[in-house]
RNA sequence: GCGGUAUUGGUGAAGUGGUUAACACGCUGGUUUGUGGCACCAGUAUGCAAGAGUUCGAUCCUCUUAUACCGCCCCA
């Protein structure tokens, strides 16, 4: 019979057990810190109505989606958790109580050129806060926190959020009067780490911007220091700008909260240059990097908004929110060598029998299951070196032996593959040495 | 969407216009049917991405297609 190439499309990742094993750690780590600080779960559907998912989209979005047609009815795979949850608040409004914080980890999906780590479908591991007409900005404070309990236990080195307030871009924009072409303006100060403040300036040039608005825009984004000196040099900019202004107190008082919150300095920074989100974000925004692997890029971000469903609901919904890249994450850590593949099994213990008695043998692999444990029996009919074999490449921990000798008195030998040390144990024991 | 480079077993790969496509890892079996890892032995690509062409002869040269990777674009 003609074969079929068994094959995955370009832009997915499968993983190998091992590696799923590593991969669902991280995914426990940020599932348990979101439920800590009080995020509730919610799940939404994968595939939405094209005219919900496209309600906001522009044109580049509109390309990378994946759109078809089943029947009469106009789909699409969401391309993200943040819209399908604005869908999601317009329509139970009423029924959620606000300030709603919930977290979302799940696939998107974007029709993308797919390149090393860069996928077209991926997880992302949203946290949002979501309020009813109004929210305070300790909400931004403590997402930044959250992050970063999550990126410490990740135990992946050191990182720096850098934080940033699009109020005060706009303000900027405003005083230097290059309102019209801010988006084009923002992905250059984007890309200076990359190219340069030179290449910048000659690109924002090109832009029609003077020299004078040039230099404004340079003299902003060059500013450094610790982060009190960046807030004092902001200052000294004399800005007389009202947005501008708001966006330093905004900065400042989500600072102050996050020092309050006992967020450690090292872990976090202002950035000016950092201008994400392009026209979505209306606040204080945020990205994250690993320090000693800047070339990873943003390994999380997001920001404020202030309206969130305003395509869905005429009511004011600010929220603020960020995004892990769990699949890009969990693949440039792989790739670097941060992170390593230990487990191939979860199983605590292994039964493997020497006699063809099933009955005994199962017996004990159920008083241990009803013990949590997690155990598993070989097969039966397997020669023992087979048995053996098998426990030793999928590298389980405990062997539990058992045999006529185990059977008649009610025991089991128990061997730790990596000493190679065994001992008769009675099932109490077995159990008892296994849980701790 | 636009460029560049590549494609040899399950994996990493060497190699040449002309007899059996190196080596290593892995896997399977055996030496060893109440004890794995180590060692030794044996087995493991009718085929060099697919198709067409040039040639007495092509994995090697040419073209087309597919796929992958690297840039650009973009990244809510």
């Amino acid at each position: 019979m003609e074969k079929v190439e068994p094959r995955t499309l370009s832009g997915f990742l499968e993983l190998l057990p091992e590696e799923q094993i590593l991969f669902n750690q991280l995914q426990d780590i940020i599932r348990e810190t979101y439920e800590k600080y009080g995020f509730l779960p919610l799940d939404t559907p994968v595939i939405e109505y094209s005219s919900v998912l496209l309600a906001k989209a522009g044109g580049e979005t509109e390309k990378q989606i994946y759109r078809f047609n089943k029947g009469d009815n106009d789909l699409s795979l969401r391309f993200d958790l943040t819209v399908p949850l604005a869908k999601y608040v317009a329509k139970n409004y009423n029924d959620l109580i606000f300030p709603f914080k919930r977290y979302q980890i799940g696939k998107v999906y974007r029709g993308e050129r797919s390149q090393k780590g860069r996928f077209r479908e991926f997880y992302q591991c949203d946290i949002d806060i979501i309020g009813d007409n109004e929210l305070s900005l300790l909400n931004d404070a403590q997402i930044p926190c959250v992050i970063s309990e999550i990126f410490t236990k990740m135990n992946i080195g050191k990182f720096t959020i850098r934080i940033n307030n699009r109020k005060l871009l706009n303000g900027l924009f405003q005083s230097l009067q290059v309102e019209n072409n801010t988006k084009e303006i923002l992905r250059e100060i984007d890309k200076i780490d990359k190219i340069g403040e030179e290449k910048v300036k000659e690109n924002l040039l090109d832009l029609n911007l003077s020299q004078e608005q040039v230099k404004g825009v340079l003299n902003f984004i060059k500013i450094s220091g610790s982060t009190n000196e960046k807030i004092e040099q902001l200052e000294m900019l004399n800005i007389k700008n009202e947005t501008f202004l708001l966006g330093l107190e905004e900065i400042k008082t989500v600072i102050s909260y996050m020092r309050d919150l006992g967020m450690k300095e090292e872990n976090f920074t202002i950035d000016l240059t950092i201008a994400r989100g392009l026209d979505y974000y209306t606040g204080t925004v945020y990205e994250t990097i690993l320090n000693d692997y800047p070339s990873i890029g943003s390994i999380c971000s997001g920001g404020r908004f202030d309206s969130l469903a305003e395509f869905y609901t005429d009511k004011k919904l600010p929220g603020v929110g960020m995004s892990i890249g769990l699949t890009r994450l969990f693949y440039q850590l792989r790739e670097a060598g941060i992170i390593k593949v230990e487990k191939k099994t979860l199983l605590d213990v292994l039964l493997i029998s020497m006699t063809n008695n099933s009955n005994y043998v199962l017996n004990v692999a159920k008083q241990a299951r009803d013990q949590d444990i997690k155990v598993d029996v070989c097969d039966l009919e397997k020669t023992t070196k087979q048995k053996f074999k098998y426990a030793n490449r999928i590298q389980v921990p405990y062997v539990g032996i058992i045999g006529e000798e185990e059977e008649q008195e009610n025991k089991i030998s128990l061997k730790n593959m990596q000493t190679g040390e065994q001992e008769l144990l009675t099932i109490e024991e077995f159990i008892r040495k296994i849980k701790d």
